[in-house]
DNA sequence: CTATTTAATAAGTATGAGCTATCAAATTGA
DNA sequence: TCAATTTGATAGCTCATACTTATTAAATAG
């Protein structure tokens, strides 16, 4: 004799309870009318409490047996809700992620990505954090994000890094410069003016390479000013305090007195990447890989 | 090879999930390590779902495994509770409810409902606990509770909330105290006094409230001592060491060398509301939120 | 009174939960 | 650095029991 209700009991006790028949809930359940006669039995055993009438050739539910039917209806339909929550949150569509990013990728990466997750994984929260590269290195390590957006060659062991964005660079003048698209030689014209960066904390990356790009022109640019919001940036360049290079994503969304000179024939490009802990378990961080990877 | 998900495998995960070490859980159980693991493993094989890391010698619950433990802790709590109601309705008593409480609910508003309900259903058990307001919104979560009394101005999701009391504050001083209740000008006069207060752990919109009292009357409260008890509190106002300020109801009940001062035209009111599980579909909850709210 | 249908009982079977023994891998300790 | 210990997983076996078929007893119908 067993101790212990199981899950099976129910079924086959809202079997009985819905037919009212021993014989038909057996077929209903593909198993023989005297096997579920027994585990019935048992059943009442286990709770002693009688759950069904069985007087004249009539089986009925007792007054527990009715309250204990709405119960366990409940329970078996509470269960495959469990069950199919567990099978979102373990494909990723349900959960939360936190996302940093510097913001630059604000201008196509980001909304792409969340506009693709509202629509394949509508229950997943995201919070959003602009940050440094540096900043989101750490919050990565500390688990206190689980993806970041960041413009870096390399990063610490555990960290695992993938490009997800190649953009070319773009001189920044202001409205009424001398120079525009049309008649700009290359970037050797640009050797006498002064250069606002964004700083080298906030990307070493960045002005390595932006750095790099003027050396292959034959001259170190002067830096007057160095910032970390690109909106501070275009502000100096409209002011006529210096000229910036910029990744081209960043024309669109700002409403300023400046113009963009696209760099298409430089070699070096800025590349945005995503960078994770290669052993963050949360679901939803794979769903967003496979988003921006694939 | 099983192909349906049984009680046993939730009590086994539950262990599992607790103990966070499969061996110690097995003892808890009282089965070998080894069957453990195939149980768990074939629960996983079931649901096709992750629910335990098990990297490096350390065992954790997945994103998926912490909201399965949960929900099973609620299907647990909720079994054991059918199975009490079925004895009851069984033996012929109607049903239980079982309720919990701030100590300041029992001067009042507690005695009332249990005299009520006894007169009109003599065949309802109850069981009373006397718990945090945050213990009692967990414990209503997850069915361990039937209805609360709470002194909380929001509930999460899923709960529903009513006031059911409203009474005054009462500055509480020691019996000899040099203001009482004809010369009292104003909180004010009391701005010098150490405050010993429910500790916000406790009530935190208590705790916030009576801030608010004393903030209106332009001073922010010296707060020396916190507590969860009214006995305890009275007994450090007895012997001098602060003041406190509290529900007007606590006044009744406790022989104390303390006397109450009723903050008459203070705007701030002391709500005792009663919180309940929206989808609780016992009888008898249904029949207290009648007497207790018409 | 026979034929049919009901659920319960009896006896046998086979499935699988849980056992012991063991392993591989990681951690600890000298 | 290597033996000792501890972890969870695997393999093979055993025994409890869920479920089977065969049968019975009781009720209903024709």
């Amino acid at each position: 004799m067993s101790y212990q209700i199981e899950l099976r009991h129910f079924s086959y006790f809202l079997a009985v309870a819905e037919e009212l028949h021993y014989r038909k809930a057996a077929e209903k359940l593909f198993i023989s009318q005297p096997g579920l006669s027994t585990q019935i039995k048992q059943m009442e055993e286990i709770l002693s409490v009688k759950l069904f009438e069985r007087d004249k050739k009539k089986v009925s539910l007792t007054a527990a047996g009715t309250f204990l039917k709405g119960e366990v209806e409940f329970i078996m339909n509470h269960l495959s809700q469990i069950k199919r929550h567990l099978k979102l949150i373990d494909e990723g569509h349900l959960g939360e992620i936190r996302i940093g990013f510097l913001g630059s990728a604000m201008q196509k990466v980001i909304p792409n990505l969340l506009l693709n997750l509202k629509h394949k994984s509508p229950e997943v929260h995201t919070s959003l954090e602009e940050l440094s590269n540096h900043a989101q290195i750490n919050a990565l390590q500390k688990d206190k994000l689980d993806i970041g957006f960041v413009r870096l060659a390399r990063v610490p062991n555990g960290l695992q890094i993938k490009p997800v964005f190649e953009d070319t660079f773009s001189l920044v003048v202001p409205i009424d410069f001398h120079i525009d698209q049309s008649n700009f030689k290359g970037i050797h014209q640009m050797a006498e003016e002064d250069f606002i960066l964004f700083s080298q904390d906030y990307s070493s990356l960045y002005y390595d390479t932006v750095m790099g790009i003027c050396e292959d022109a034959g001259f170190t640019p002067k830096v007057s000013h160095k910032s970390v919001h690109a909106l501070t940036i275009f502000k100096l360049v409209e002011n006529r305090l210096g000229i910036s290079i910029v990744p081209t994503a960043l024309q669109y969304g700002f409403k300023m007195n400046v113009k963009f000179i696209e760099l298409k024939k430089i070699k070096q490009k800025a590349i945005l990447s995503v960078a994770w802990k290669a052993d963050n378990r949360n679901p939803v961080l794979r769903q967003c890989l496979n988003l921006l990877l694939n």
